[in-house]
DNA sequence: GCGTTGAAAATTCTCGAGATATTTGAGCGT
DNA sequence: ACGCTCAAATATCTCGAGAATTTTCAACGC
């Protein structure tokens, strides 16, 4: 019996250690399009990027088709591939389609999770936290990728593989707009405290509220939005 | 100005009419793991399909790449491509979440739908009616695709790009659960009548009753999952 | 008989070049 | 100055062949 790790990517789209050149390609690409390095409606001419992501035409072309289901990069026709555009139309039904998964999937979990999920829960929120406080190494996406898993473990006493899977297509995206433009005045510039935030979702979650553990998490998740749409729209 | 019918494939997943091979390709690959003549688990083997869709290889690769994301094909590694495997369990979690998102977005599209809806869903009702009056040509795939219309017609009133989008996703799997195997046992031969749940929803749609045709729409939904699971597991 | 080894076969993955389509912009006429 | 035409340039789309990996399976040893 062969131990190997099954990269196991159905319905999960996360790519564990990229084995081929098109996965490879692929994970880079939409990095640089989630932290804006690629920016919305940006053309993606496939004989610019074969040079930048050092990779064939057709490798990179396969990698751009896996991006596009994603909704991160659009195909047209015979006129090549573009970065998805944003907006704040567009931002805003991102947040109330993953506000109505995200609340009631959270209210599954807490109703179903088990002490396991309690503990893995505390871990992923205590790991935030330190990075949260040690501002030192707030360069890297060390937070970003902690904030994920402390959302991730939020629901992960909710048994639905799909919700799961369409949560993550909309949670990259709503990364993307954090990540964008707005960025340098978003999170502490408005007076906003994410960390608060994120410590009134545990509490209530850790006490079993369940519908004070939700509404905590739709303000949090919606306040993302209402500072981008401040920014664009100053009352 | 061109009239051009600019394809607009962002976040709808519907191609027009395909332009490239590689969209010919997509189309007729999901259409054929969709109506279960590629079977659930099957591998893809991308140089006996080349022959089959009449393309080259890498144009299959790419049109294979833009079925994965929509979780109807899978990739490992290095190891190619297969068709999604089904299971009872993931029906249910099918099911779930497209009841949570469908009713909701049938209950926004009650509340804010104008005369314009209300004629469309009338006009689609009329025309599934009619189909499935006439069973003569029950043949084609015709029934199918009004059905799909109708339920389109039903959301239609909800302005929710994302929402109906990951309803495109969801809506077509259950149509490949539909599809497969059990499809000679599954809709009359189990006493149920579908177009009399169609006609409950359309009819509570109609009259702006959104609990009422909520909860028939979620009986709808589910029944198809409750029809294979006393197949599978016959009480 | 059973598990291991290792080479052959099959398949995936990758690349570069040619065919097809779109975009550009210079030239021309009004 | 404006708009049209058309050819050059640019980019996409497509294919077939070669390199790398996985799978198969026959031969071998225990």
């Amino acid at each position: 019996m062969h131990l190997k790790s099954h990269n196991g990517t159905h319905l999960t789209g996360e790519i564990a250690v990229p084995r081929t050149l098109v996965e490879r390609a692929y994970l880079g690409l939409r990095h640089d399009v989630v932290c804006g390095k690629l920016a919305p409606g940006e053309r993606l001419r496939v004989e610019h990027l074969k040079d930048q992501y050092q990779v064939g035409a057709g490798t990179l072309r396969e990698a751009l088709s896996l991006l596009v289901s994603d909704a991160l990069v659009t195909a047209e026709g015979q006129r090549g591939f573009r970065v998805a555009p944003i907006s704040l139309a567009d931002l805003e039904d991102l947040t109330n389609t993953r506000v109505m998964l995200e609340t009631e999937a959270l209210r599954q979990s807490i109703r179903h999770g088990d002490a396991h999920w309690e503990a893995a829960l505390v871990l992923s929120y205590d790991l935030l936290t330190k990075t949260e406080t040690d501002l030192a190494q707030s360069g890297s996406d060390l937070w970003e990728r902690r904030n994920k898993a402390f959302h991730e473990a939020l629901i992960a006493g909710f048994d639905s593989t799909w919700s799961k899977y369409l949560l993550s297509i909309l949670y990259r995206h709503a990364e993307r707009y954090r990540n964008i433009n707005w960025r340098l005045t978003a999170a502490h510039a408005s007076g906003r405290d994410v960390h608060r935030e994120h410590e009134h979702i545990f509490r209530a979650a850790i006490d079993r509220q369940e519908a004070r553990a939700a509404l905590a998490l739709e303000a949090h998740v919606r306040l993302t939005h209402d500072v981008v749409k401040r920014q664009v729209q100053p009352a």
